[in-house]
RNA sequence: GGUGCGGUAGCCAAGUGGCCAGGCAACGGUUUGCAAAACCGUGAUACGUGGGUUCAAAUCCCAUCCGCACCUCCA
């Protein structure tokens, strides 16, 4: 089966386009390096890199663009609240993604070009838009795009003009602009702005406008009518959409054979929060108290600021901010790893189908520590998958030559497995030749007598799904190393302490005294460490 | 109002006409000093509701209920 994908301008399942036969171009829209990243910006890269690694196990050559928005207004303004350079904060942003992209099993896209190195290709594509009609400046040194000028408008999100232009928009007049909808290409330069957030352009000193990079970059960097352009289901309006209007003009259409767009990750503070009824009656009263907004925080502080005044149903309200606020923290990846490990966020995103939402679930514990049920279940299972491919190695170390027939198994474990991602990307589905190839592998490395051919096939596998996908390809040492490093550091335990406890228990083993032996695991036990006696040593883990 | 998505077992989640998804939890077994881990097995009618088409429907058609998301800079 050929790899196939839902294309979200024409809404139908199509072939794999291919300009170039052989050859894939991704170009995927990346973050604005203004600050950290939350649970959800995590998605889209996590999906377009298992998009590119499975391409490339079908021995496809792929070229994967996601770009940096490294010139923006909130850039700047991060940079004048923090009193640095607009340049220092891309770059630290920048820095952060990187290791959190790391942290989830995300390969480095093939190019990575940034606004900032774009700026000659931006100015000269606003030019030509300008010639072709689509454009006009204004007095003040704005250029705006014409929307009127583009028929096609509206194509992808599927929207219509005339409604657009009576309900939307939300330019002001005065701005220049010929009509609400029209969105700004260059921006002038403001006064209280800061050095190394202006270009020259022939319009005076500016920066572009956020959509325009995105055509000037894939341009450059991919060229015209590239195969697929991916992003959040957000940007498809209004940013998708303006990139249409300003690369088809000028490069010709289609800008993108085909579009995909994931969905989103969502939080909802209802679900999981053990709220009173006269609290959750306050809930669902406002249906604006269901989102996280970022004057949660504010609203909080001024509602605790005169506690011993507040009405019932603002009480209720402070547990509902409360909640929140807890919610966005947590909702920020780098906090979140704290709790649990990258590559489980990474496990659990591809659990659930590309396109469909997927929930962010969060809960308390009875004594008061935070817990991501699904997420922390995801994690025990990349534990296993590593657990399975040390036992593997070990086994393989030792297996001996045979005269025993190889099976099938593996090969058709494979393809199953190729069949699901070539369906659009069904991760969820491969999910199941995945597992089931794990625990093929741990029967035979369970089994007393296994071909050493056998194994060697399973190893194949292994690597093969692995790779594909992104999880558990790591060193499984350093994996386990980090996981229970982590949770022993939250729990405040010593390694040192355990490793005795294990040695002491092992002498009590040894001397036929389970009594003692039971009891020092059943304290290890209540403290999250999981023992396990292998055939030559006992090994522990915290869980 | 516009655009789109969904309701599958205790929970999560694939599946778009006939044949096993998978995972977690539960229970039983193998293994173990006993456990854990691992493996195997179990869940008589899992497909929101009501009709219809068909030899055959979770899947197609009609109706209906419920839920969710997005709609100018948030992936």
């Amino acid at each position: 089966m050929a790899f196939r994908l839902h294309d979200s301008l024409s809404d139908a399942i199509v072939p794999l386009p291919e300009r170039t036969p052989g050859e894939t171009t991704v170009y995927v829209c990346g973050p604005t390096v203004y600050g950290y990243i939350h649970v959800g910006n995590a998605r889209g890269p996590v999906v377009f890199d298992v998009l590119a690694r499975h391409l490339t196990a079908q021995k496809r050559k792929v070229k994967y663009a996601r770009n940096y928005t490294d010139v923006d207004d909130k850039i700047i303004a991060v940079a004048l609240a923090n009193n640095e350079s607009p340049r220092a904060v891309a770059e630290r942003f920048i820095a952060a993604y990187r290791e959190e992209m790391a942290a989830l099993g995300c390969r480095q896209p093939t190019l990575e070009p940034r606004v900032s190195e774009t700026m000659p290709a931006i100015v000269a594509l606003i030019v030509a838009l300008i010639a072709k009609g689509s454009a006009y400046a204004t007095a003040e040194g704005d250029v705006y795009y014409d929307v009127a000028s583009f028929a096609d408008y509206g194509k992808l999100s599927k929207r219509k003009f005339d409604v657009q232009r009576s309900e939307y928009g939300r330019g002001k007049s005065g701005e220049g602009k010929r009509a609400e909808h029209d969105f700004a290409l260059w921006k002038s330069a403001k006064p209280h702005e800061p050095e190394g957030a202006r270009w020259p352009s022939p319009w005076g000193e500016g920066r572009p406008g956020w959509h325009i990079e995105c055509s000037a970059m894939t341009h450059e960097h991919l060229g015209d009518g590239f195969d697929i352009h991916g992003g959040g289901p957000d940007l498809k309006f209004p940013h998708h959409e303006n990139e249409i209007a300003q690369s088809e003009p000028v490069y010709g259409a289609p800008m993108a054979r085909a579009w995909m767009h994931h969905g989103f990750i969502e939080m909802d503070i209802e679900r999981n929060a053990s709220f009173a009824p006269e609290v959750l009656a306050v809930l669902r009263a406002d249906p604006e108290l269901r989102k996280i907004s970022k004057s949660d925080r504010s609203r909080l502080e001024s509602l605790k600021a005169r506690e011993a005044a507040l009405s019932d149903e603002e009480r209720a309200l402070v547990l509902i901010y409360e909640r929140k606020v807890r919610f966005a923290d947590w909702f920020q990846l780098r906090k979140l790893r704290e709790a649990v490990d990258g590559e489980a966020v990474r496990y659990w995103i591809l659990g659930t189908h590309y396109r469909s939402p997927l929930a962010f679930d969060l809960g308390d514990d009875p004594d008061g520590a935070v817990r991501f049920p699904s997420i922390e279940q995801a994690e025990k299972r990349v534990e296993y998958f590593y657990d399975t491919r040390q036992k593997l190695t070990a086994k393989l170390a030792t297996a001996k030559n045979t005269t025993l027939k190889t099976s099938q198994f593996f090969d058709e474990a494979r393809k199953a497995f190729d069949a699901a991602l070539d369906d659009d990307l069904n991760t969820a589905g491969a999910l199941d030749p995945f597992n089931k190839i794990f625990a093929r592998v741990n029967e035979l490395c369970d089994a007393k007598k296994t071909s050493r051919e056998e194994l060697e096939l399973a190893l194949e596998a292994v690597a093969y799904v692995t790779r594909s996908l992104g999880v558990a390809e790591g060193d499984p040492d350093a994996f386990f190393a980090r996981v229970t490093g982590r949770r022993i550091k939250v729990r405040g335990i010593d390694p040192r302490d355990i490793d005795a406890l294990v040695v002491a228990r092992t002498d009590a083993r040894n001397n036929r005294d389970f009594a003692r032996a039971d009891q020092i695991r059943a304290d290890l036990t209540a403290r999250g460490i999981e023992l396990r006696d292998g055939a030559s040593a006992t090994t522990w883990r915290a869980v």
